[in-house]
DNA sequence: GTATGCTTTCGGC
DNA sequence: TTACGGCCGAAAGCATAC
């Protein structure tokens, strides 16, 4: 038995790059994608920006007139996002990818896993080589640079794909991991969020190295068994998740931008029910039901708000979905003194409809 | 005492 | 000086189940 052999492949500032390959002479340009609220002329967010553009300071969510400003007097390039180029683009790349692995996981629309164990024979050494064929591979087809994190598993391959960026490659062999990791802030590892980092901080866990040489039955008792445990495993490089395909998602929500800030219920209802039709007409095209509604708000502050409501039975039934979400903005309005500047639907719990199968009332 | 599930918030892209 | 998307899964925090 010897180490699997996982690799990372993330396709460089994918939504510009996208950009850049269908309109070449904008690429020593600041190219800068961006999706317009439509509620001002230049209201809206930053979706991704070139190295040129991140260079100058414009970075991802940021206001679209606070990239202008910071581009002003160049020859920056603004689009609007074509998140149906990007869909197609990445499926492209996806199928492709899906031939050099044993098995493969894609992680949102432009990142996935590959286990190439068999693929390689183990050999950390042709990794090299099968990660240049593929960055070859994709250049070849699409154009589109991508960096590549080799590792024994998806935890040392994702921190070995950020190590070197954009057009990188970085192999972590099992006997480097330590030299990798020990330096790395703990927020590197996945369940490290603001909370948790803090809580460590607290204990002078500041590294990743910091959180190998700590006390596992400390870890324990403060984080609980499986998480302490799982601290412990990750600060060594250790992890076992398989690389497999996923599901579908598990949630589907739409989000939009008013015209203006409002407190008016039926004015946020014509919006949320142009959403739940969309999201209706998703879940009978992919015949599922689903068990929770939630509604999302953002507010006149851009804090960001939500309430949601798990049913007793599951259903797909548009009038169930826009009454449930009536009821929750009903609420929610009331209770508010804030108005609201963007409001959403989404729905969870979502389970395969069974079909032709009575219902349980149809009996009674 | 830990796991699981539900709701809300956070954060990456 | 301010400015501000849409979508997803993960994390957090709490209640209840095991």
């Amino acid at each position: 038995m010897h180490d699997r052999v996982i690799m990372l492949i993330d396709l460089d500032y994918f939504y510009a790059q996208v950009e850049e390959t269908r309109n070449p002479s904008i690429s020593n340009k600041p190219v800068v994608v961006c999706v317009y609220s439509g509620r001002s002329e230049d209201s809206g967010a930053v979706s991704t920006a070139n190295y040129v553009a991140r260079k100058l300071g414009v970075k991802s969510g940021m206001p679209i007139v606070l990239a202008k400003a910071k581009l002003r007097n160049t020859d920056a390039v603004f689009l609007p996002v074509n998140n149906g180029l990007y869909e197609e683009v990445s499926a492209r790349i996806m199928n492709l990818l899906r031939d050099y692995a044993d098995s493969f996981e894609q992680v949102g629309i432009d990142e996935a896993y590959l286990d190439v164990t068999q693929r390689i024979g183990g050999n950390f050494q042709d990794a090299a080589k099968l990660a240049q064929t593929t960055k070859k591979e994709i250049k070849t087809q699409t154009s589109l640079t991508c960096s590549i994190g080799v590792g024994p598993n998806k935890l040392v391959a994702k921190i070995a794909a950020d190590i070197q960026k954009p057009d990188g490659l970085t192999i972590i062999r099992p006997e480097q991991i330590a030299d990798y990791f020990s330096p790395l802030p703990i927020d590197h590892l996945i369940r490290v969020g603001a909370k948790t980092k803090e809580k460590m901080q607290t204990l002078a866990i500041n590294t990743i190295g910091d959180l190998a040489k700590y006390d596992v039955q400390k870890l324990i008792d403060v984080f609980g068994k499986t998480l302490g445990l799982y601290f412990h495993n990750a600060s060594a490089g250790i992890d076992n998740e398989p690389v497999q395909e996923r599901g579908e998602a598990e949630s589907i929500s739409r989000i939009s931008t008013l015209k203006e800030d409002t407190l008016d219920l039926s004015f946020i209802l014509e919006k949320t029910n142009q959403q739940c039709k969309e999201i209706h007409a998703e879940l009978e095209a992919r015949t599922l039901i689903l068990r929770t509604v939630g509604i999302i708000a953002v507010m006149k502050d851009i804090s960001i708000r939500s309430r949601s409501r798990s049913l007793e039975i599951p259903t797909n039934r548009l009038d169930v979905l826009e009454g449930v979400v009536k009821e929750l903005f009903e609420k929610f309005v009331t209770e508010s003194n804030l108005e609201f500047r963007r409001v959403g639907v989404k729905v969870s719990g979502l389970a395969r409809e069974q079909k032709n199968q009575k219902q349980l009332t149809s009996f009674i």
